[in-house]
DNA sequence: CCTTGACCTTCCAGTCACGGGAAGGCCCAT
DNA sequence: ATGGGCCTTCCCGTGACTGGAAGGTCAAGG
């Protein structure tokens, strides 16, 4: 299987393919002419790296989720302490995420957005006078 | 003012303001020595881009904003606009995180996390089963 | 006057996870 | 033999910095 068909079956493109073996993630056999081969075990991978991507799992995370996969003598233990810790991250972000919204939105919400110059985003921005 | 103290009394890293000179941000004067002397005026712009970085702006925002914020014939709806496209951005943000944060707190807390080898995350990895 | 240490400068490289594009080889059908 | 569509490697660019090296400057102490 070539690299167009390894992409069109997992839906990463080619170039992410070609990093991913680049990084190790992945090691496709070759052909005679140079060309990589993809077998399903290598496709079975691409399409859990691009799933544990999706999650947000970091590249180093995926690297670490997919030793653990073809470890049959993993611990569970290991595997949760991953996810455990990349959805602390998310909720980190999303805390982050939500002030920001909120300052955001009360700030939008005061602009008139109309032709004249006055405007609470630029004044809060210029001086922070509101709380958040 | 030199760097360390615009640094101080902006929040920013000197190396931030730095960046933020070479991209064209601020443009503060010169000493004979060659040192950077920053003015209030500069450094009320830096502030100013502290505090629109902390809500989400990208650089090329803040620079927008800061335009408007100088220009004193400016339209608030020009503000508006540019505020409620970050809006816009940080909720879809906002969205694919929630979404990650489901699915992970699923598969999180369907895993034993023993010593066992058996993992409902790894086998969400492998294979899609859940929804979603 | 000399040294020390804390500043400051520029420049280069690295981060993360790719994406774009050039230059060139390969394959298959006409 | 030619065309078009694959494939390869290689290098540069992204955003918004961060780290670090090499070297100039300044003020204080001996």
């Amino acid at each position: 299987m070539n690299i167009s068909e390894a992409s069109s079956r997992t839906g990463l493109p080619a170039k992410t393919i070609r990093y991913y073996e680049e990084i190790g993630l992945i090691k496709p056999m070759r052909g005679a002419n140079g060309y990589r081969a993809f077998r399903d075990k290598d496709i079975h991978k691409l399409a859990f790296l691009g799933r544990a991507r999706a999650l947000g799992f970091s590249i180093e995370d995926c690297r670490t989720l997919l030793a653990l996969y073809e470890d049959d003598g993993r611990a569970s233990a290991d595997v949760k302490h991953v996810a455990l810790q990349q959805l602390d991250q998310i909720d980190r972000r999303l805390e982050e995420l939500k002030e920001m919204r909120a300052t955001l939105a009360r700030l939008v919400s005061a602009c008139a957005g109309d032709s004249r110059p006055d405007c609470p985003i630029l004044s809060d921005l210029a001086q922070r006078m509101g709380d958040d």
